[in-house]
DNA sequence: GATCGAGAAGGCAGAGAAGG
DNA sequence: CCTTCTCTGCCTTCTCGATC
């Protein structure tokens, strides 16, 4: 076989292969029977973490939600007023795709387009990939790769996380690189870079694959197999993992059960409990749902939960819809929506945070905690009177503040950024604060700089450093900036015009996978 | 009204702490 | 010492409450 015959094109409609496991080898690369080139201790650290929560099959056996009933229950009432989402048989590379929307045919492309939504918003995401394509060319990664690391940096500045992207997609690239040079014997410069070949290879290897590079994780793997390669996988995204969380899908400490890798062969026995008051991580949520969830309700689910964790105006994080809001939720009677969470917006009105409904575990025989309920006195959450009208919402949005206490919250994360959180012995395992002074409870008298950077950031976060930085390059808050500018009378000044950049994007706002 | 301060979204890698 | 787990930094934009 001709090597050349191997890269495909990357801008070609493909064709899907309707099935979740392609034909075992139907054609035997080379490279699987090659030993693998050595990769960075951090993809065999990831790929060997990965490997043995397969194994596990679900960090949580004995917490048996979703059941296959509750799942199509769920989707059921969520097709209802989003509509089903349909996997289309065939991709389409459209030039108006927004990034974070695995949905294009080449696979070097749509993983691209993910991790460029990685910690950022679409629009923002986006912005950097019409960038991209207007210095570049259409999806052209060749160029990219001999444009150099600082040159694509500069060109999705305006996503974000520009330095960590840029390095991930070149990375990418020279392993690909690498790959035809080393394995299908092309010169260097030579022959298409492309992912394709993952379209030959199983679920597992294609996954396997994808996370061996660096700054791609679960989620971001998922996506691509579930959106790009047609495969069911169930990725977890912030909307997923928060509605699942209040679904009850997942049980409310993400750490009472744990296997140890040694004893990854019997899952239904785990071998340690650890308690900790911290919900089921997004890994780890993966992991359980991808177990659990039957094969064909995986992409209708994980799209109808993005649409409506976006768009439901009582799921939506914080209340604040960032689609059209959906005026009724249908799944209001299944989801526990719990006390506690701060309610969004207005920094100045720092520590408003509602009171936490208690939880108590609900056990079996065996004292595993397999469920949970709200303590006495805390089970009865009335919910507001959902708006009519869009205008109403906006309305009530506005009545809402100010009024966080009474506020309920829909996420149910026991974790509070309170200091009093942080400095509370934990049981399990994990980072502490260092030296936490005993009196550091007291007062204030000891100087913020003594104290433990964690206990410091714990309450701002990035914010301060980020500031900080912000400040250095000259950044006030962005809408002084922008005032600013558009007293000025011109564009954004050195920066790269983020705010043209998302005009150019126009109403591609959302990656919405559906 | 302008400005400032701060939370939130978004996913990953790596540092560091603690248990076995 | 190894493994496991938690937490933080990374970056930008948007939003909103408080203050001037």
């Amino acid at each position: 076989m001709s090597p050349a015959k191997r890269a495909r094109s990357s801008t070609a409609t493909i064709k899907r292969s309707s099935s979740a496991t392609p034909p075992p080898s139907s054609t035997p690369t080379a490279d699987e029977d090659k030993p693998k080139p050595t990769l960075p201790a951090s993809a065999l650290k990831k790929l060997s973490l990965h490997a043995s929560s397969r194994a596990a099959q679900t960090p949580f056996p004995h917490w048996q939600h979703p059941t296959p009933q509750e799942a199509q229950e769920v989707c059921d009432l969520l097709a209802s007023v989003h509509g089903m989402p349909t996997r289309p048989n065939v991709l389409v590379d459209k030039e108006d795709a927004p990034a974070g929307c695995g949905q294009v045919p080449s696979v070097l492309d749509a993983l691209v387009r993910t991790i460029l939504s990685q910690n950022t918003t679409s629009k923002n995401s986006t912005a950097a990939k019409v960038q991209m394509d207007q210095i570049y060319g259409r999806a052209n990664y060749r160029a990219v790769l001999v444009g150099g690391q600082a040159k694509l940096q500069e060109t999705i500045r305006c996503g974000g996380l520009a330095g960590n992207k840029s390095k991930a997609i070149m990375g990418i690239l020279d392993r690909l690189e690498a790959r035809n040079v080393g394995e299908l014997g092309l010169k260097p410069g030579e022959g298409e870079l492309s992912l394709d070949y993952l379209h030959g290879k199983s679920d597992e290897e294609a996954l396997n694959e994808l996370i061996s590079f660096d700054s791609v994780g679960i989620k971001t793997a998922s996506c691509v197999l579930l959106f790009c390669l047609g495969r069911d996988s169930f990725a977890v995204d912030t909307h997923v993992h928060r509605l699942s969380l209040s679904l009850g899908w997942l049980p409310p400490n993400g750490s009472v059960y744990t296997l140890s890798s040694s004893d990854s062969s019997s899952p239904s026995k785990p071998t340690r409990q650890t308690s900790t008051a911290a919900p089921p991580s997004r890994d780890q949520a993966f992991y359980h749902l991808d177990h659990l969830l039957p094969s064909q309700l995986k992409y209708p689910l994980h799209s109808l939960l993005v649409r409506h964790g976006r768009g439901c105006v009582r799921c939506a994080a914080n209340g604040v819809t960032t689609m059209d809001f959906v005026e009724t939720c249908p799944i209001d009677h299944l989801v526990k929506r719990v006390k506690g969470k701060y309610k969004g917006g207005g920094g100045g009105a720092k520590g408003k945070k509602t009171e936490e409904a208690e939880e108590v575990p609900v056990k079996d025989e065996a004292g595993q905690t397999v469920g949970f309920a709200h303590a006495e006195g805390a089970e009865k959450i009335e919910f507001e009177p959902l708006p009519d009208a869009a205008e109403e919402r906006v309305a009530e949005l506005g009545a809402r503040k100010g009024e966080a206490v009474k506020m309920e919250d829909e996420e149910g994360m026991p974790r509070d950024e309170s200091a009093e959180e942080h400095v509370k012995p934990k049981k399990g395992r994990g980072r502490k604060v260092k030296a936490e002074p005993k009196e550091e409870d007291e007062g204030d008298a000891e100087p913020a700089a003594k104290r433990s950077r964690r206990s410091t950031t714990a309450s701002t976060k990035s914010s301060a450093p980020t500031r900080a930085r912000s400040t250095r390059l000259g950044f006030t808050s962005s809408k002084a900036a922008a005032a600013t500018r558009l007293k000025a009378g011109k564009a954004s000044g050195d920066r790269n015009e983020p705010e043209a950049a998302g005009q150019a994007n126009g109403g591609t706002m959302h990656g919405l996978d559906v």
